[in-house]
DNA sequence: ATGAAAGCGCTAACAA
DNA sequence: TTGTTAGCGCTTTCAT
């Protein structure tokens, strides 16, 4: 193995200096296109810094510059497959941008969000993007005030705390009734997630008002757990408190198939009996039979604008404020 | 928003210094836990450095050290519901250990995969973990070469190179078989996933065997990608090129979900005609219908054994080399 | 038990 | 066009 892929050989700008016999100033003039030096000695910089294999070293650079060149990216569950999509549309646009994604997992607790952000910190990230949070506003406000600049996927808020990538949930919520109804559904219930969150509260805002328009009325949502086993259980207890369902709004995809899976449990076919609507498009909602109707939320296209607004907004002091994407209905079997 | 949250203060050590009435060395003394300070001093600085709400620069404390407390994560594809299980269990011991993982996705090419691994480099993270390698042995070697530690993730390579977290893909492969052949079927087809995988030759290997042991010889196997569409269109291969056909292993679950879809097209009932068996347990393998027969991989200890080990790795001279762990059969309903 | 000096690698500011 | 100086925040080394 040659000396110079060798971790050991740490080269520094002065040994690059040294080789092309000019000094550290001037190697890194050239090194960061700055001008100023003539096309031969750039040329031998450029040579003797590629036959030592220099790498400039990132805590020197950013004891200076301050900047890490990395985003953190907090999502509550890589596990579920809402966010894995989003991901890799933040990282294809980070990387584009010369940054890294330095990724954390919420999991248990919203106190633990607020712990995660606030490690960011301590790994000197130039800006973070928080998808889906569930902390309360004032404290997710103050978790955020500390970084240089943040962005939300799914949560609103105000201008100079964090811009925002937001899906039309209202519209899509509204989308999903007009269909329901049109496809002749009556007696349509609402498995609503988890009652922190802020897309299901905008959900159900459409649902109400959509319903409103058509002179219907929804029973109580049942708040759950956004997961299969969540949306099962919801499914069970509105099954066997309301008798002549026929449509079943679900906050997400995971949740719709833990209700398909109480449907065929209880002897209820899908869709002649009982149609289904889910949230998210996720990859199983396709797969899955009968296919899930859906609102399709175009997940890579919103990691790709958070990074980009993210980018704007550490680069300039005039801060803009946000993006809007609207869902898609995808009619598939289950209605 | 009170003074010490705001991200311009950027509190250093002298200030803390300063508010604590002693040298800065005193100070970083306290902060790391070297001893030789009084109780009483130690009280000052530590309160001093709480109310400041300090924290201790990565960048100088990186440019003398050179740590970064930070792991690189490579997967070839986040979007593979077999992935995020991994890094769930990857950062759960990174964090543990106060260290966070740095995530890039492959995607295109096995160059990309080098292209990478060494841009991992110029983060100065402490040690990499690479899931599922493609790129060929002196390629691999070559680019993890200049990393301090390195972990590959169902991929053998030299002691010296990287540890190993193994899947015992063999010994999965032969139960596999061996369970079908229990069952009765007689005419078993290979969805073998891509050609370069280093898992997909041990399944082969596994496989080949096995038959032998029970008189049975295999037809060529046919490769595709590790993905729905990839068995969708293998198994077409297949059902058309052959007859008698009863079982098909497959790569992965995913493979498998793409082979179930071409049975149902052909008019094919599974597993009264057709027996599936899939590899991973991704979540999907339980919740379709029928569900997936399959052998489990136990991803989240895999992730977490990765981390363990890279971190014993960074930590001592004399190199831990691996883990294999076994697939556990999990028999359902498609055989 | 505490402090002063030096230096990690890089670059902004100034000098030649 | 090129070089010199100084300093980012921290910790190691060597005093005191």
């Amino acid at each position: 193995m040659s000396r110079t892929t060798d971790f050991e050989s740490k080269i520094t700008i002065a040994e690059v200096a040294r080789a092309a016999g000019v000094s550290p100033m001037t190697v890194s003039r050239v090194l960061n296109g700055r001008g100023g030096a003539s096309a031969e000695t750039s040329e031998r910089v450029l040579s003797a810094a590629n036959q030592l294999n220099y790498r400039p070293n990132p805590f020197a650079r950013g004891l200076r510059s301050d900047r890490s060149k990395t985003i953190g990216f907090l999502v509550p569950d890589i596990t579920n497959p809402f966010f894995p999509e989003i991901i890799r549309g933040a990282e294809d646009a980070a990387n584009a941008a010369g940054y890294n994604l330095l990724l954390s997992n919420v999991v248990e607790s919203s106190k633990r969000e607020a712990e995660l952000i606030d490690a960011f910190l301590i790994h000197r990230v130039d800006g973070i993007i928080v998808c889906s949070p569930r902390l309360p506003d004032s404290a997710l406000h103050k978790a955020l005030a500390p970084h240089r600049a943040a962005v939300l996927i799914n949560r609103e808020a105000p201008k100079d705390v964090a811009g925002t990538i937001m899906t039309d949930y209202e519209y899509g919520a509204s989308q999903a009734i007009n269909h329901l109804v049109e496809r002749g559904r009556r007696n349509i219930a609402i498995i609503a997630g988890p009652r922190n969150s802020y897309g299901g509260k905008c959900r159900l805002l459409g649902i109400g008002k959509t319903l409103a328009e058509h002179d219907m009325k929804a029973p109580e949502p049942v708040y759950c757990d956004p997961t299969v086993a969540g949306g099962r259980t919801a499914a069970e207890r509105l099954l066997a408190a309301i008798t002549g369902l026929d449509a079943l709004v679900c906050y997400n995809d995971l949740n719709a198939v833990g209700a398909m899976q109480a449907c065929r449990a209880a002897g209820i076919a899908v869709p002649h009996q009982m149609a289904l609507i889910g949230f998210d498009d996720i990859p199983i909602a396709e797969l899955m039979s009968p296919a899930l109707t859906t609102l399709r939320v175009h997940k890579r296209e919103m990691g790709e604008a958070a990074v980009r607004l993210l980018l704007s907004r550490m680069m300039t002091k005039n801060k803009q404020h946000g993006v809007v994407i609207e869902p898609e209905l995808m009619v598939r079997e289950t209605t």
